[in-house]
DNA sequence: CTGAAAGCGCTAACAA
DNA sequence: TTGTTAGCGCTTTCAG
C-alpha cells in the first residue's frame, strides 16, 4: 500500500487538512509547516490518490475519446493531437474503439459516464439521433470531431468537406480534364463524406460540365472500393481523371490502373482526400486535399477543456482550413 | 447530479446494502426485493459510480498503455488488439504517448499509479533501468510489448527479431543475391532492433558470406533513413539487395532507387520488416517479415489481465510467430 | 494559520 | 434475507 495523506500528516506532525492544503496550494500555509509537509511528502514518496480526490471533487481529469478504429489510417493523428493537449492540461484520455457500432458507442458512452469522465471527444461517421439523446441525458460536455450534427447544436471541429471537394474537382478541371469520375460515398446519412460528392457536383455544374452517373461509383472509402470502383468505371467509360473521396480509394484506383497499364498521371489524373501518411510516400505521391488531423484533435480537445472549465468560448463550431497538396498523381 | 445508490434504495424501499447486493449479484437476495430494486434502477436510470466503487474496492478496471506514438504506423494495431481484449473483460484503457522521452514515461507511470490503474502495458524501445526501478516501486502489474528486459524478469510479448532477420536475409540469399546491404540500427542499447542486425550477420556467416561494413547503414528506422541509407551505400558500392530493419526504411530505399532509375526488384531486391499497412499497398508491394501487431496487443493484454487477477500463468515471456510475407519487392 | 469532522458513493463486515 | 455502519483517501466547511 502506498503512503496516504494520513501517513504524510503523521510524518510531518500536522493534520491531514494541512497536508491537503499544501497539496492544493490553498490559503497561505505557514512557510515552515509547508516545508515540513513537503519534506514528509518527499520522504514517503507520497502521491495523492486521484480516485479519492475525484470522488470528493467530482473531477477525474480524464476525458473519453470515442473513435471508430484506432488502427485505421485516419484517427491516430487526431488522437495524438488530442492527447498532447490533454496532457498539457493534466488530463488523461480513455480510448474507445467502436467500429461504428451504435450499440457499442452507447455502451462506451455509459461506461464513460460511470467513470465520471469530464468530457468526451466523439468521432463517428454515423451520427444517430439516439446517440445524441444519450449524450443529452448523460450531461457530459461533448465535442464532435470530423462530423457534426446538422443544426450545429453540439460543439464540433470539422473542415468544409464540400468546399474541399469542390476545390479538388476544380483543380482537376483547371488541369484540362474533361471527364472526371467520382469514387466514394454519395448517399447522405448524417455522414460528412457525402458532402464531397456535393462538392464534386457543384464543381461540374459551375464549369458547365455534365454529371454522368456512369462514372460515379458509390461504394465506400477503402482501398478495395477504389480498386473496384475504377475497374467498374473504366470498363465502359473513357475518363481522364478521377476524384476519390479518400486517399485509400485513390491508392486502390491507382493500383488497379497500373495493373491495366494505364499510367498515372500521364493517362489519368487521380486525386485523393485526407492526406493520410501513405499519400506522401506512395508511388506516385498522391495529390490530395489535406485535412489537418492533428489540429482537429488538438483544437477539439482544447475546446472541450474550455467547455469543461466553463470558460467563455466565442465559437463552438470550428471549421479548420484544409489544403490542396499538389503531388505526383496529377499532371 | 445523477441518481446515486441512496436514491435507488429510497425508491425501492430497501437499504443501500441491498441495492449494492443486487448490483453485484451477491448472496441470494430475495427474488421479490431484487425485482423491486431492479425496477427502481431502471426507473431512475441508475448506473453505479465507478469512481466510488474503485475507491472502496481498490480496483478501477482501467489499464494504462504507454507507447511512443500512436500516430506512428506501428502501434495503432497493437493498441487496437489490446483494447479489444480489455473491452471483453470490462477494462478501459488510458493511452499515453511518450515519444520515447524517459522523463515523460516516468511521469505517466506515476500518474497511472495515482489513477490506480490495475495494470500497465509498456512499449518503449529504450528500456532504461530507472524505468524498471520505478515499475518495481509502483507495484503495478506490467507487461512489456515489442521489447523486453534481458533477464526476462518482466512478463513480455515479442517476436524473435534475430531469427526473423536471419530468415529474411537467408531468403535474399536463396534468391541468388550475393551482396546484401543492411539499413537500420545496429547499436545495442536495450533495443530489440539491433537484434535484426545480429540476424543479418548470422545469416551472412552461416552462408560463408563476408560482412562488409561499407554496405551497412545504421541511422534509424524511418523513411528518410532508408532513403539516405541506400544513397549512401550505392554511392560507392555495388549491391544486389538490401535488408531493411523496417518497412519505412524499405519504402525510403525504394523511392531513392526509383529516382535513380534502379528497378526494384529487377535490379535490387528490397526486404522490409514489420509489415505495416503501407507495405501491402505500396508499389511495389513489399516483401517483409510480419510482426503480428494485433496479436501482440491482445496477447499482452490477456496476459496482463490474468496477472492482475492472480490467475496462474504458465508462461510469462511470449515469443509470437512472425511470418515472411512474399510480395513484389524481391524477385 | 491550523485542526476536527463531515461526506463524496460505494462495499463489506457484522448484526439482526 | 436484510439493515447498520465503518471506512476507502481525499477536500472543505466550520471552529478555534
Amino acid at each position: 500500500m502506498a503512503a496516504s495523506i494520513k501517513d504524510v500528516a503523521k510524518e510531518a506532525g500536522v493534520s491531514i487538512a494541512t497536508v491537503s492544503r499544501v497539496l492544493n496550494d490553498i490559503n497561505v500555509v505557514n512557510e515552515e509547516t509547508k516545508k515540513k509537509v513537503q519534506e514528509a511528502i518527499k520522504k514517503l514518496q507520497y502521491r495523492p490518490n486521484i480516485v479519492a480526490r475525484s470522488l470528493k471533487t467530482q473531477k477525474t481529469s480524464t476525458i473519453g475519446i470515442i473513435i471508430p478504429d484506432i488502427s485505421s489510417q485516419f484517427y491516430p493523428e487526431i488522437v495524438r493531437g488530442a492527447e498532447d493537449v490533454a496532457n498539457i492540461y493534466n488530463y488523461n484520455i480513455i480510448l474507445c474503439n467502436t467500429d461504428l457500432d451504435t450499440e457499442k458507442e452507447m455502451e462506451y458512452l455509459r461506461v464513460l459516464r460511470e467513470k465520471m469522465v469530464e468530457g468526451i471527444l466523439y468521432m463517428s461517421s454515423s451520427l444517430q439521433p439516439k446517440i445524441f439523446n444519450l449524450i443529452d441525458e448523460l450531461q457530459i460536455p461533448t465535442v464532435l470531431i470530423e462530423n457534426r450534427d446538422e443544426d450545429k447544436k453540439y460543439p464540433s471541429v470539422t473542415i468544409d468537406n464540400e468546399a474541399g471537394a469542390f476545390d479538388a474537382v476544380n483543380y482537376l478541371i483547371k488541369k484540362g480534364n474533361k471527364k472526371i469520375a467520382y469514387i466514394g460515398n454519395k448517399d447522405n446519412g448524417s455522414n460528412v463524406t457525402y458532402l464531397r460528392y456535393e462538392g464534386y457536383k457543384r464543381a461540374l455544374k459551375e464549369n458547365n460540365m455534365e454529371l454522368d452517373d456512369k462514372v460515379v461509383y458509390s461504394g465506400g472509402l477503402k482501398v478495395e472500393d477504389g480498386y473496384e470502383g475504377i475497374i467498374h468505371i473504366i470498363e465502359e467509360n473513357k475518363i481522364d481523371s478521377v476524384f476519390c473521396a479518400s486517399d485509400e480509394c485513390a491508392i486502390g484506383a491507382i493500383n488497379a490502373l497500373r495493373e491495366r497499364n494505364i499510367k498515372v498521371p500521364e493517362d489519368v489524373d487521380v486525386m485523393g482526400f485526407n492526406d493520410i501518411y501513405e499519400a506522401s510516400i506512395f508511388y506516385p505521391k498522391i495529390t490530395t486535399i489535406a485535412q489537418p488531423m492533428y489540429d482537429m484533435g488538438s483544437v477539439g480537445m482544447r475546446l472541450l477543456i474550455k467547455i469543461i472549465n466553463k470558460q467563455k468560448v466565442e465559437e463552438t463550431n470550428f471549421e479548420l482550413p484544409y489544403q490542396l497538396i499538389e503531388r505526383d498523381s496529377c499532371k
